[in-house]
DNA sequence: TGTTGACTTAAACCTTGGTTTAAGTTGTAA
DNA sequence: TTACAACTTAAACCAAGGTTTAAGTCAACA
């Protein structure tokens, strides 16, 4: 099975390696294996699981509560429920703040709007 | 003219006292008078630009950059062509956060749906 | 008249989410 | 065999965005 190096895992998704160890320290990334000089080995499998923490920080979801998603993924079949309620709950945040940042941008394309129509004056006269 | 206490603006907006403070002192509520005793005084005028300021925190500008449009604000007609340059910027970057949060979302309930499945699974063996 | 409650300030403090530094190890290509 | 690039660690450092604290002022009500 092909395994990555920091480096690759780090150039495929963008970040710094130093995200990566940061992450790995706070328990978002569990049972990362090391090969025998002591560098990190990342399957397919944690590569999944690390787009799944990219995933849930993209809609601002607190490290805190990724690292208990994390925590409960590695539990096992047991939590899926538990799991379950966590994705669903933040859906619903998801969607909360969809709403707020849409609402805002009414605001924001008001604002466009007049800037535009002052700058169109100014020109005519 | 109608003036407004910072706790009756606290409370309109839901927001600490602390937090409305703050924002006077990083510049983002230019020119807010007082009374005799020193208490800030808000005018409509200012709660309206408050709103602003909300509606543009709510969309992740960072303070740094609410300040500079506050700035110009305050500046008058000169600057109107830079405010609609950066209300177009912004409007682009709120536009790209929803689309990343909306692909996300996907992935989220992609999960939702693969949990649902195998709690069900579990109640029919 | 005294004691609340709403306000004031400056400065210290806090959390989150990383990033940087310094010193060391390893594998490979020249 | 040396020199370079890619990795390792722990610990220090940083910026953003507030929040809390301590000490004080003031208006109004009992």
């Amino acid at each position: 099975m092909k395994c990555y190096s920091i480096g690759e895992v780090a150039s495929k998704f963008n970040i710094p390696e130093s995200t990566l160890r940061y992450y790995e320290k706070q328990g978002l990334l569990p049972l990362i294996e090391r090969d025998e000089a002591g560098r990190r080995l990342f399957s397919e499998d944690q590569v999944a699981l690390l787009a799944t923490v990219i995933c849930l920080k993209s809609t601002h979801m607190p490290i805190s509560r990724i690292k208990q998603y994390m925590d409960s993924v590695v539990d096992g079949d047991s939590t899926v429920n538990l799991r379950l309620e966590m994705m669903r709950n933040h859906k619903d945040m998801v969607l909360d703040e969809i709403s707020l940042m849409t609402e805002s941008l009414k605001r924001i394309d008001e604002k466009i709007e007049r800037y535009t129509n002052r700058t169109q004056e100014r020109n005519n006269n």
